[in-house]
DNA sequence: CGGATTTGACCCGG
DNA sequence: CCGGGTCAAATCCG
């Protein structure tokens, strides 16, 4: 219906026209991952869902993008945040989802009034890892009255950085869209957005989105194992892993339901 | 091979 | 003591 306007309208409309092709291209992309789940193999299923997932995602950066800098409203928390806010709350066929947020003062572990009350939010999603971060998992457990295990997950980036976000993933139900109440814990204190590069208009030369950075130094570290658990070690870091994760326990559970999607995507630094 | 995941033990607060 | 959260050695997988 709507034809891109002319090059000489103001700014501000070609935005507005933009934000909807995004929209459109959001929901065709939701529609195209409906058609990928029923690719038979495993295989090009899960990967045909990531590549669409990145393109949801890569849509909806660039939109919530679009719209902060037309709000320019005061940031509730992070660019992240806002992101996979717009992400989820495209409504359109597919990526649905009611975001429950709230947040709630805990006493941190070790009990200790006064010290960094973290940040608690729970959103209900059917897609928890479309937030763009790296996760690691580091351990998983069953919940007494929940049917399905609980994961949990923490910053890739949290011994390099002292990131202290973590996030708890309790799937909820087996419906054809699982849904997951994903639990965030603090904020994260790496950096992880791309940077916005929008040129507009005139010269692009560019590069629109780039995530080839060099960076990323892991610790390194070698097997030296040796003992068991004991309480904190001082200043060593046993280096476990970085990367994302996803829910493999949650995949093979359900045979016949697919899994939400992959998604390897997020920098910190 | 390196690193991400698994999995059971450990820890701690209520 | 129970239940939830974390650790870390073993294992798996690319």
């Amino acid at each position: 219906m709507s034809r891109s306007p002319s090059p000489s309208q103001p700014p501000s409309n070609r935005r507005d026209a933009a934000i909807q092709e995004l929209r459109r291209g959001t929901q065709l992309a939701a529609r195209l991952q409906q058609q990928v789940q029923l690719i038979p193999e495993l295989g090009r299923r899960e990967a045909a869902v990531a590549n669409v997932s990145e393109i949801s995602e890569a849509m909806a950066s660039s939109l919530s993008m679009l719209q902060s800098e037309s709000e320019h409203s005061s940031e509730s928390g992070s660019v992240a945040e806002a992101a996979w806010a717009a992400y989820s709350s495209d409504g359109s066929s597919g990526v649905r989802n009611g975001a429950v947020a709230r947040a709630r003062k805990v006493r941190h572990r070790r009990g200790r009034l006064g010290e960094e009350l973290p940040v608690i939010k729970e959103v209900l999603t059917e897609a928890p890892e479309n937030d763009r971060f790296h996760w690691r998992k580091y351990g998983e457990k069953k919940i007494l009255n929940a049917e399905y295990t609980r994961l949990y997950y923490k910053c890739g980036y949290s011994e390099g950085h002292k990131c202290p976000a973590k996030k708890y993933v309790q799937q909820q139900n087996n419906g054809d869209p699982p849904l997951f109440m994903v639990t965030f814990v603090n904020e994260h204190t790496c950096n992880t957005m791309f940077p916005d590069e929008l040129t507009s208009s005139s010269s692009d030369s560019s590069q629109v989105l780039d995530f080839t950075k060099p960076s990323l130094s892991p610790p390194l570290m070698k097997g030296a194992p040796g003992g068991k658990q004991e309480e904190e070690a001082s200043t060593s870091v046993s280096a476990q892993s970085y990367g994302y994760n996803d829910s493999s326990s949650l995949a093979s559970k359900s045979p016949n339901g697919d899994q939400p999607n992959f998604n390897p995507r997020a920098r910190c630094q």
